[in-house]
DNA sequence: GTCGATCTATATCGGACCTATATAGATCAC
DNA sequence: GTGATCTATATAGGTCCGATATAGATCGAC
């Protein structure tokens, strides 16, 4: 999905600057399923200014810089829900650990178990987030997302400790070798 | 992870043309991990040539267009296994579907619905795929690659089983205001 | 006092990658 | 004959990322 809807989406639930869609990637649950760097997110928005999906103000305040606070236009809203009305483009997965584990037998086994180790801590990292962010006043399409998320890395946190020892004592069989 | 790094790595597998690459991610389970379209392999494979990384033939063939099989050198895969002692990138997760259940409420609920179910059927086919690729014939790091994959389809299609009935009573309950 | 880290903010350059398309030829079904 | 599908290579233009820049404030370590 193209940075311009994923910021018209995001704006339907309230004005926000550049800054702020960027902090909901990072802080708020949204970075389990969607992303977008600065290097996007302003040209995004500076766009969808010039089309009229998006009106924005310039707001000063006291020790912090400038903002430019970012609204949905009747006419952005009304294009954001268009887009949700015509087919999604399909999820995209990038796992670069699970393609390095199909290169396990090239690698020392304590590498290995470095880099499950890691991947595992990184995936409980992403879980916690996700609870932290499991509140009472989520609205049904957030809990359903939050719902999803934290299945999802269940599953490979139980994937994971459930097969760690058995590919840890291939790798020490094929270090043998 | 860079599509340099990503052919390097299939190419400590084998030889293989670009088209060939291509094909492992449509066809070979490497599609629920990893991705790269010909527009980043063919220019990949040939900086990697030009780097010294991989070796190129030509090959013709009968009622087919001619081949360029790539081979990956010694220097090519010292920099590959170098490349996987290094700190792997992390993941990433990009789901159109799961940001859109984020504006359900935006939606009537046949196209929640519908939603649902196509995002089931697509990802019921990429688990059928990977089933059918579950050979006996895998190595150790296909086997934990390819339950890995489906240990995370599952758990996707258990959550959207569970919840599915849910999502559509909050729908309708909503129409219904 | 200085420096680095961290934060709030906006902005952008150059490289990486994708989508769509092009070229070429073969086979098959309508 | 046309379109779909397949084997193959190739690339232009648009999108996005990572790194960086600018600006100023606060805080902690040296």
């Amino acid at each position: 999905m193209d940075v311009r809807t994923i910021c018209l989406g995001i704006l339907t639930h309230g004005d926000a600057t550049g800054y702020e869609i960027k902090k909901l990637f990072e802080d708020d649950g949204y970075q389990h399923f969607v992303e977008a760097s600065f290097g996007s997110i302003y040209p995004a928005l500076n766009r969808l200014t010039d089309e009229g999906y998006v009106s924005v103000r310039e707001e000063s305040q006291e020790k912090r810089p400038d903002r430019k606070v970012y609204s949905i236009t009747s006419t952005g809203r009304s294009a954001f829900i268009a887009s949700l009305l015509k087919p999604l483009p399909e999820d995209r997965h990038r796992s670069p650990f699970v393609f390095a584990m199909l290169f396990a037998d090239l690698l020392p086994p304590s590498r290995v178990s470095g880099m499950l180790d890691t991947y595992i801590e990184q995936v409980e990292q992403k879980f916690a987030h996700l609870n932290a962010h499991h509140a009472a006043s989520q609205s049904d399409g957030e809990k359903f997302v939050s719902g999803f998320g934290r299945a999802v890395y269940v599953a490979i946190l139980d994937f994971l400790h459930t097969h760690r020892a058995e590919v840890e004592k291939q790798q020490a069989a094929q270090a043998a070798e």
